[in-house]
DNA sequence: ACCCGTTTTGCAACGCGTTGCAAGATTCCG
DNA sequence: CGGAATCTTGCAACGCGTTGCAAAACGGGT
């Protein structure tokens, strides 16, 4: 049924050696006999087929993206970008969804059967055990969004999580607030302590009272508004907030607004991340902006590298983030 | 390197064939062999390679998820339940972002590359001559969210969009709304002309004054922020609009309070899809809720039956959709 | 026409696993 | 215990392409 290269070196005359080299980038062949193959191969239809060849090249231009964040809206411009950036190099993205997976070995497993060349995992709440397990099964691996390190075990390409909490904090102190409140999303990501570690430690030089710190179950919404409620109810009467992500700070911001409090009236939010959304009119959360486009070019161009030396040191890129100005903060005083 | 069913088959002192046997189900093998190879596997930590499995046994197990979505936050939650729908059954989505491309030609020559075992298309605005060479290079197609007919090319799962087009016309009707509006997608999308086509069928069967029908450039928020803008400015004075997808509704609703109506006190919006945000507090969003578990679990359904049955002859499913009343829409009068 | 250096070509083996077939080993039964 | 039926096993060929190597073809110079 499907038609082989044998087929077309059968019509075209030639051995199936010759037909191999004519869809084969640099190879030695004569521009009668690529004619008479290239004119078979229309005719039949011919497409060569990449996963028998990655057999004899021990190349499958596969890439795993191996991600357990389907439910914050970020995510979907981040896969537009990574399954761009990665077709655009002739990468095929395999989308490995591991939202309730706890078991790295399972999807080594499941990777290495299907050959990837390698493995971008795109998640801040993912545990490093997993991009871990991934390279000790001898696969190129870039972790985007990771927790940057001296000498990381993996590539890891993002952004200084401990800076952003120190913009963010110095941010509210200049506008005058006068109690700071950190929500985080999942404690135990490395994100959420990182941001924490930067905000505190800029919070407590601030001359006012101490600052707050509650976390969300997730980065999510609702996890937002919920951590946002039982602070309300606690009455810590925090002044401004730094959200860990911008979808948190929606899910606070309605739970503010819900208890009749004005945002940026009575209370201030800051967001990170710099969603599309974010931008929205209506919406307009200030908030610190993560470059996206060049994290996830960053990360490609790094598994890229990793094809073609597998042996390369892992390294960390980071890349500096911005306040983006909108309507969630008071003006400086 | 890698360690191969050869390996495995001199460290367990049998041959390939044994092998090969103990990885394979319902294959004839003794205990006493397998528990010999079973053990030399794991001592190499052999995995077996399914790609080059799937030469002999034509079967990749890989499943092309196309689509041009990108930029509309349902289709995360589509993606998850793909993924995860996919993964349950074995399953792997090779995600293809179509968002740029025109020329169906060249995705299908890269799916037949990649030896996909099926197709399944994700979008209501990809032409539909998408699906169609994919069906036509022979590989099983399945076409979710597309406009389901009669005697289709491929599979079709969805919905009646010309059903939701009615419910939506009958509902802002039975609020007692004088001028109604349509405020549509892509024009050339199927789902807008359907929706269009009930919803205007039952609205110019209203007392009140002629519908009014504009549509956005794109199924995005700004675009259907422009829209709304554009409508206003023309001062149709329109009492309730159907939006043909949420995130057109909250760019239409922006617009609206932007220029000092309120909802649902002057307009009333409601949309279609029912996205997970549009159950936000401060966003609820009265509309049409589509079954997206439904339509996507149908799909693998389909995409999986047609793997043991190619034959399989194209048919259309459709699921019913229902109002979900939530702060768009003023109460019956 | 001849010689030498460069392409170009086909052969055959290989990458990793699967499978039809026939031979060998087991089991079952009388 | 012999013989038939049933399991297991290894051999060898196959799926689809790639590639090292040596032979063949070609090109140019004289």
């Amino acid at each position: 049924m499907t038609v082989t290269l044998k087929h077309v070196a059968e019509r075209a005359g030639v051995s199936r050696s010759a037909v191999s080299r004519c869809f084969t980038e640099g190879a030695s062949i004569s521009g009668r006999t690529r004619a008479k193959v290239e004119r078979a191969a229309a005719e039949l239809g011919y497409c060569p087929n990449f996963l028998a060849r990655s057999l004899t090249t021990r190349s499958t231009r596969l890439i795993g993206l191996v991600s357990n964040n389907f439910r914050n809206p970020v995510f979907l411009q981040i896969f537009d970008l990574f399954t761009r950036g990665l077709q655009d190099r002739g990468l095929r993205p395999l989308l490995v969804n591991l939202s309730e997976e706890t078991d790295p070995a399972r999807s080594v497993q499941m990777l290495r059967q299907y050959s990837v060349d390698g493995v971008i995992v795109a998640s801040s709440t993912l545990p490093s055990g997993f991009a871990r397990a991934f390279r000790q099964a001898g696969m190129p691996v870039v972790h985007a969004f990771g927790r940057p390190a001296g000498t990381p075990e993996v590539h890891v390409v993002g952004i200084d999580n401990i800076a952003c909490g120190r913009m963010a904090a110095r941010t509210l102190i200049g506008r005058g607030y006068a109690r700071l409140g950190f929500l985080g999303g999942p404690q135990a990501a490395s994100t959420t302590q990182d941001r924490m570690a930067g905000f505190l430690a800029e919070a407590t030089r601030h001359a006012g009272p101490g600052p707050v710190v509650r976390f969300a179950d997730a980065y999510s919404f609702d996890a937002g508004r919920a951590a946002m409620q039982a602070d309300l109810a606690a009455a810590t009467d925090t002044a401004a907030w730094f959200c860990g992500d911008d979808v948190l700070s929606l899910g606070a911001i309605s739970a503010l607004r819900d208890a009749g409090l004005s945002v940026p009236g009575d209370v201030g939010v800051i967001g990170l991340n710099d969603m599309e959304m974010a931008g929205w009119a209506g919406v307009a959360l200030t908030t610190i902006h993560q470059p996206f486009a060049e994290i996830i070019g960053a990360s490609i161009d790094l598994v890229a590298a990793m094809l073609d030396d597998p042996a390369r040191l892992p390294e960390s890129r980071i890349f500096p983030c911005r306040v983006v100005e909108r309507g969630t903060l008071r003006a400086p005083p």
